[in-house]
DNA sequence: TTGTAAGCGTTATCAC
DNA sequence: GTGATAACGCTTACAA
């Protein structure tokens, strides 16, 4: 491994002028020393070792992703807007996935703090809020999708109440009256579309017709709308938290030999690749996922520079894609 | 940030001595001293600054992912995989998006490199071939779902061509002749994929009723897909070799206005949330995903423990998943 | 404009 | 069993 020393001995030089030639700011180095250095590191093939950089500087050019499952499509699609405005400003990504285990979040956030990260995008589990306050003195944080209690954060997140409303307006306004409701039950959205649902039924006299809150997997969607469906009196319509328990109702409906839109009404949170494909196409809310990452590594970014800016909350909006799973 | 003297300091000893406290290993230190050192520890909060150790030792827990997009369900599944291996094992994971584009893969091939890392997963880019070896001597490396030239380096692939002759051979089986193939132009699964299509073809005296390589996007899959079936002789079935292409496919047939499998067969490789959702359901070559995962992180491993160790090969057996997309 | 040298927080070698 | 201390590779006062 050929490191700066080799280079200033190449160039006949110091190491401070390697340094200075490498900072490449307006520190004074002659045209001609600068050249010769220039030269040396591409003959050695040099680079400089980061670890060592980050060691002296107190600070090093990776944030930490901390989300629950990078195989839910909302998380992944977050990801990889993340990576992608980090890697324009030259950071790196940390890749956690917490599987909505508070311990497993833990040690990750342990280790993210060890490795000295610049920041956290952060998407916290249900238990995690309580912590929100100390982790943010040490690290720069910013949360995504799910709030803490802490108002002293900087977040991005979505109008989930009124996103929830106007989803349930919409089953409403197209004759819908026996509206179930499934929830994840991991994360802080779900009350909030909870609410959202909630309000849409009462403010037109109704009452959910059931209401579930969940682990956010296709399987339990499967098995609590399947339920659902094979009481004699059954839902109309079924809203779901997110694209896990739209995927598994979906799968339920169907073997329940019902149909969509007809039978039962189907909703849900999220675009995916099948949202569109299946038949008839799913109704949802769809996130801003590429600006919601985005705009949370921008505002990371914002913290890293100054500590002290007073914390932001975004929020952005979710867009009702209306299809053929809920018009009849 | 409080260091390892702070903790010296507080227990009365070296820092020597308090390093190894840390190391716990069967380096002489006496029980109390231990039990000083550990009181310090905790009523300081001590946390060893990962990137001072890894400066001293050379090496980091770190590895990098490097594939041409996360979203691509067979990349996010993999890495996944890859997370939880490297979690067990003490090690995180730098995410490493590639867009299929040379100049950024060696972009980030640099930066982990320069970080550091203590290996890399990698599937590569085509044009990356070439410069196997040399990478491969600085930094362990294990390829995934792409081959390289080099023979002496790690990799776990599918069995790519058998795996297209036994879906390409479903079809026929199944009275499907004039059939199409699409083919993604990034990877170096598609040749391989095109020759079992070729020779499953050749096999039954038939010949490819198209071939197109093309980029593996949607969109892409889409437009191809609806040039073909616009003509006046189509396809009676399409061989996707990606589900980027498969769902691009399936949505220019729906909007040819044909039915799967009637008018035409659908095929594809990769299991997706949305394979089993459509109507047909799609029949699939199923990669194992978490195994080639799992199995090419525990590769990396092998070769961080012991470099010279002699490189292997592993070819794992995707598996025919039958549904109604492809049976008339 | 350039060089010297201290120091970032560890660990490992060598004394004692 | 424990303590000094050098070293990992880099940057930045401070001197020259």
């Amino acid at each position: 491994m050929i490191n700066i020393k080799d280079v200033a001995k190449a160039a006949g030089v110091s190491t401070a002028t390697v340094s200075r030639v490498l900072a490449n700011t307006d520190s004074p180095v002659r045209p001609e020393t600068k050249e010769r250095v220039l030269k040396a590191i591409n003959d050695l093939g040099y680079r400089p070792n980061l670890v060592a950089r980050s060691l002296r500087a107190q600070k090093t050019a990776k944030i930490g992703l901390v989300v629950s499952d990078i195989r839910n499509p909302f998380f992944t699609a977050i990801s990889r807007a993340v990576e992608d405005a980090a890697y324009e400003q030259g950071y790196s990504v940390l890749m956690c996935n917490t599987d909505e285990n508070p311990d497993k979040e833990a040690l990750y956030l342990d280790l993210l703090h060890d490795e000295n990260v610049a920041g956290v995008i952060f998407s916290p589990t249900h238990q995690f809020s309580e912590g929100a306050k100390e982790y943010n003195a040490t690290i720069p944080f910013v949360f995504v999708d799910r709030t803490v209690k802490s108002r002293h954060v900087d977040m991005v997140l979505l109008d989930n109440g009124p996103a929830a409303y106007d989803l349930t307006t919409h089953l409403i306004e197209n004759g819908y009256r026996k509206i179930a409701g499934l929830f994840g039950n991991a994360s802080t959205t779900s009350p909030e579309r909870n609410r959202g649902f909630n309000k849409a039924l009462k403010d037109h006299d109704l009452t959910p017709f059931a209401t579930h809150f969940i682990p956010p997997r296709i399987q339990q969607g499967y098995e609590t709308a399947l339920a659902l469906l094979s009481q004699t009196d059954k839902p109309d319509a079924i809203f779901t938290s997110n694209s896990m328990l739209t995927a598994g109702a979906f799968r339920a409906i169907r073997d329940a030999k019902l149909s969509v839109p007809k039978d039962v009404g189907l909703v849900g949170f999220d675009e995916t690749t099948w949202g569109e494909l299946v038949e008839p196409p799913i109704t949802v809310i769809a996130q801003p996922t590429e600006e919601i990452g985005r705009t949370a590594t921008e505002l990371l970014f914002q913290r890293i520079a100054d500590p002290s800016r007073s914390p932001k909350t975004i929020i952005l909006n979710g867009e009702l894609h209306i299809r053929g799973s809920s018009v009849r």
